[in-house]
DNA sequence: CGGGGTAGGTTTTTT
DNA sequence: ACCTACCCCG
């Protein structure tokens, strides 16, 4: 077979990858330096040159585009639909083997995937059950605890007791947790994982059987793994699977939910002999921005090593830019976008990239006013919002009449009359006789445990399922989305929410039903969501409704319908993996971007330095990098130091842009260089400083001298405060 | 039961 | 500043 058009326009070090000898292969893959390309390339070549069957291959990722993506490319390149290729992501894998092998993996088929907002609520309940006081030990904490435990592969049992209070009041919430979830056959996404592995762990054969299978796994974002997804994957490789794992250990920024850098080093051990390539010729940036990108990640220890080169030319200087505030930031931002898109740019090229996202309000009002067009990205997904919650679990409700979650979320949405009394009633009753809250309805009104009105709510709510169902038996699933959104009074009771939102969640709605009615003519031409769903069950008419839900649970529907080119904003997290011909980096401030949350421990501070550098090496041809002195921030100003960060950039590539025109700046002293401006007593501008009274603070401005000198700090907890340098007793903490 | 007021809490996000 | 979750009252 001819494999050249496999190989040809690859580099020499790409091509070294793609045509690595069969056996287990490390690939470290800088930024921009093509790996989603060499992943799609091994993949052609494995099936190609060495004639492994599509049937063989598992390919890995983290997101459903990314899985779509990588599916795509693999088609395209080998001309064929490869369909019985597994591509997809970790979840969506584990997923689809949970679902085909239930019974062994001790799940009812019925089995629900829950997101984190139900798994939140259900927290809840169960600390309330428990009579764990909410206030002491908040939910969302108890929950990232299970998670955490979960991502670590551990049960509740496996959670070591300890003696502190904390320890033991999770530990009980998880193994309440676990329960109510082993019952009513809940499944979160930590458990799908967890689940899967244990799959595998107790049923031999199914492991040898896959293992057998797929001679051949790929693995995207190899530093994004945790725990629990490492150990899935090696059991699965065992001794015979041969692995092509990359990734770039300095773009690792997940390491806050669990993911664990050092697998890429575990790698080479557990899977030795492995044959380890560095991609580093970058394609994307000029010299200046990877000489930039390089100068930071250096100041990180630890790292496997890679510097980032390319045969372009240095390009324009990075350009840095001392905002008086946040505003001005943000019309500085905007003023350079608008220039570049007169100049006959897209606006689609622009981005800009911010820490938080409560960074974006302020650049948004800014981009309106200049009416450049913009996309946000986060937010709230599609199918995370709550209106569409609602309506899916009515879908849910005629699937599954037996469905805790979907009942409780709309037993009495739009509101008809069954409040928390009479549910908790039900609840007490379901718990007692050990039935659904389906059931424990049905029974109580034939039973007549309900009197009056809130009787007639029950039976009415019970007959409207009963009755949509019946009229669903006949309906493609768009109709019956339609259904649930308007038959159900859905649609009426959002669309009077006040204001905008009405109207928002309306539109949300009739949004749910067209993804529906696309979703059905995937299921018959199968395109890019085929990456999610199972073939191996597909289209039997009945189960398009089954299938539709699960695809949902594990697909937030991000896909964002193009309207036109639009400038990018973005958290730096949303943005890796992309790139932009022009990039904004906003908010260099210590305190922001080092975020201080990560300014105790010390590894999450390298994390923020990666951030930094996925930042930056998202920049194809200009980057601006943007700080402001003074920051509007939870609706108090906050003043902060430049972000250590931009002192760790060589200043050859950099040059400080100044404006045109002088700003008024109301207090003299406040310039660009006020961190290093001197104060009196060994202090100075934007000094950290602690007080006896008010605790830690920043030095602000200060004014007079000798006896008389006064300073401006900004504390953390007791805000602004002018006092007497003399007698303020401050330390320095810097 | 449901709307409205207030207290609390605000890094990053995928599945 | 702003959103959300919960509590209290009509």
């Amino acid at each position: 077979m001819d494999i050249t058009h496999i190989l040809d326009g690859l580099n020499d070090r790409q091509r070294e990858a793609v045509g690595a000898p069969i056996g287990n292969t490390l690939v470290i893959a800088g930024a921009g330096s093509g790996k989603t390309r060499v992943l799609v390339h091994r993949m052609a070549w494995l099936v190609e040159a060495q004639g492994v069957s599509t049937h063989g291959l598992l390919a890995v990722t983290f997101t459903n585009k990314a899985a779509a993506e990588m599916r795509q490319r693999t088609e395209a390149l080998l001309n064929t639909s490869a369909r019985s290729m597994w591509v997809g992501t970790f979840h969506g894998i584990a997923h689809r083997l949970l679902r085909m092998h239930y019974k062994e993996a001790g799940l009812p088929q019925a089995f629900q995937i829950i997101d984190s907002d139900d798994q939140l609520r259900l927290i809840k309940r169960v600390m309330r059950s428990l009579a764990i006081d909410e206030q002491k030990w908040p939910a969302r904490q108890a929950a990232w605890f299970i998670n955490a435990a979960k991502d670590e592969g551990k049960r509740a049992r496996d959670v070591p007791s300890g003696d502190d209070l904390f320890q033991i009041a999770h530990k009980k919430i998880y193994r309440s947790y676990e329960e109510v979830c082993d019952q009513g056959g809940l499944v979160d996404f930590a458990e799908i994982l967890l689940r899967s592995h244990e799959l595998w762990l107790n049923n031999a054969d199914l492991l040898s059987h896959y293992q057998h299978r797929f001679g051949h796994l790929l693995v995207d974002e190899f530093q994004d793994t945790n725990t629990i997804q490492y150990a899935w994957l090696r059991v699965l490789a065992g001794k015979t699977g041969r692995v092509m794992a990359v990734g770039d250990d300095d773009q690792s920024i997940y390491g806050w939910r669990g993911a664990r850098v050092e697998n890429i080093h575990q790698f080479s051990r557990d899977f030795a002999p492995i044959n380890t390539i560095r991609l580093e010729q970058n394609y994307r940036s000029t010299a200046n921005i990877l000489i930039a990108a390089n100068k930071l990640i250096g100041f990180n220890a630890d790292r496997l090593g890679k510097e980032l080169w390319t045969e372009d030319g240095h390009g324009e200087p990075i350009r840095v830019y001392s905002a008086y505030n946040d505003l001005d930031e943000a019309r500085f931002v905007v003023e350079r976008a608008a220039n570049w898109i007169d100049q006959g740019g897209s606006p689609d090229e622009v981005a800009v990239l911010y820490r938080s996202n409560a960074q974006s309000r302020v650049l948004e009002e800014a981009l309106l006013q200049a009416r450049i067009p913009y996309r946000i990205y986060g937010g709230l997904r599609f199918f995370e919002r709550a209106e569409i919650k609602n309506a899916l679990a009515y879908m849910r409700l005629l699937h599954d009449r037996h469905s805790a979650v979907a009942f409780e979320r709309v037993v009495n949405l739009p509101p008809r009359g069954i409040g928390d009394k009479t549910l908790e009633i039900i609840r007490a009753e379901a718990r007692r006789r050990n039935v659904s809250l389906w059931q424990a309805c049905k029974d109580g009104i034939v039973a007549g445990a309900f009197k009056g009105r809130v009787a007639n709510a029950i039976i009415n709510f019970l007959k409207l399922v009963d009755d949509l169902a019946e009229i669903a038996l006949d309906q493609a699933l768009h109709e019956i989305a339609e259904t649930c959104v308007s038959a159900t009074g859905l649609i009426d009771y959002h669309s009077k929410e006040s204001g905008e939102r009405g109207l928002a969640r309306k539109e949300n709605l009739e949004e749910l039903v067209s993804a529906a009615r696309q979703f059905t003519g995937d299921l018959v031409f199968p395109t890019m969501s085929a990456a999610t769903q199972s073939q191996d069950r597909l289209p039997e008419a009945g189960s398009a409704l089954e299938a539709f839900l699960d695809q949902v649970a594990l697909d937030s529907g991000d896909t964002q319908t193009e309207t036109g080119p639009a400038l990018q904003m973005m958290t730096l997290h949303s943005a890796k993996g992309l790139e932009f011909p022009l990039v904004f980096l906003v908010g260099l401030e210590e305190g922001l971007f080092p975020h201080r949350m990560s300014a105790d421990e010390p590894g999450r501070m390298e994390e923020e330095r990666r951030l930094c550098y996925v930042g930056i090496t998202r920049a194809m041809q200009e980057l601006y990098l943007t700080y402001a002195e003074t920051r509007r921030l939870h609706g108090t100003d906050t003043y902060n130091r430049p972000s250590r960060f931009v002192g760790e950039l060589p200043a050859e590539v950099l040059e400080e842009v100044r404006m045109r025109g002088a700003i008024s700046r109301p207090m003299g002293g406040m310039n660009s260089r006020f961190f290093e401006e001197p104060v009196e007593g060994g202090l100075h501008m934007g000094q950290r400083v602690k007080h006896a009274k008010f605790g830690e603070g920043i030095v602000m401005q200060c004014e007079g001298g000798g006896d008389r000198a006064r300073i401006q700090v900004n504390f953390e907890n007791a805000g602004a405060k002018w006092l007497m340098l003399g007698y303020a007793n401050l330390a320095a903490l810097d």
